[in-house]
DNA sequence: ATGGTGGTAAGACCA
């Protein structure tokens, strides 16, 4: 089974480069976010045509997430309103036994505002919901970086949004109910980035940041084979400022 | 890099 995600930053602007991506990389599943669409604009014709049904949740201008699969799902589920509040982001498939979450966590905006935390509390919230349950793979924009080598330079970020000492705390809470980083799993280089700002040249620079990630539980990671991010994607024009990340698992 | 670019939607707001 090859899953991937993406933050697509508009589903609109990106959905002639997704389907290059996936008749290139031939994905299961791919969890988008930043869809930026609302459910009744939702371009479903383009994916039914190649064979991928879909679940979404969005709204106008901000947020919102899908799961493209070749599968149908057994469950799943949208309400996440006691973690997300108002704003679409998370929706979850149950694929063959296993609970495929899509989440685009909150980005924070400075580490002294509300919005951080909110940041905080969504990933609390999130640890709270997902620790009850099995067969997890949590995947998405979870817009913090774990580790140092995670980012471009750990000492000018520190102090910065994604990357300050409050959310990796909160992140490695959440990953210490089970998870496996699949990326780290098969990747320990690090500049190894998912996400490059629009601004100051950084692709070219390679200053970007890991904050795109699939993490499955243990079970399920020890049936990974790979784990990779397509940079080719992010070196078009008129691309998302995020990678594709993509994983394959022998399930 | 107290700048810079891009999406949405029509002037800010978010990232």
């Amino acid at each position: 089974m090859k899953i991937a995600t993406w933050n697509v930053n508009s589903l609109n602007a990106r959905l002639e480069i997704l389907l290059e991506f996936i008749e290139k990389r031939k994905p299961d599943i791919i969890a988008l976010q930043e869809t930026k669409v609302e459910d009744d604009k939702f371009p479903l014709h383009a994916f039914n045509e190649v064979g991928y049904k879909c679940l979404f949740k969005g709204q106008k201008a901000y947020n919102g997430v899908a799961i493209i699969s070749k599968m149908d799902w057994d469950k799943y589920e949208k309400n996440f309103e006691d973690i997300e509040g108002e704003q679409k982001r998370i929706i979850m498939a149950e694929i063959n036994g296993i609970k495929i979450i899509n989440a685009y966590f909150p980005h924070g905006k400075m580490v002294d505002s509300s919005y951080f935390q909110f940041k905080l509390d969504f990933i609390k919230k999130l640890k709270e919901y997902i620790s009850k349950l099995k067969n997890v793979i949590l995947l998405g924009d979870f817009n913090v970086a774990p580790e140092e080598m995670d980012v471009y330079n750990p000492d000018i970020l520190q102090y910065s949004i994604g990357f300050s000492v409050d959310e990796r705390n909160a992140l490695n809470e959440l990953y210490s109910i089970g998870f496996v980083d699949v990326f780290r799993l098969h990747n320990k280089n690090k500049g190894e980035y998912t996400w490059w700002d629009y601004r100051s040249n950084s692709f070219k620079r390679n200053a970007g940041m890991r904050i795109d990630h699939i993490w499955a539980f243990k079970n399920i990671a020890s049936k990974s084979i790979l784990c990779y991010i397509d940079k080719e994607i992010r070196a078009k024009p008129k691309t998302s400022d995020h990678a594709p990340v993509v994983a394959e698992f022998d399930l």
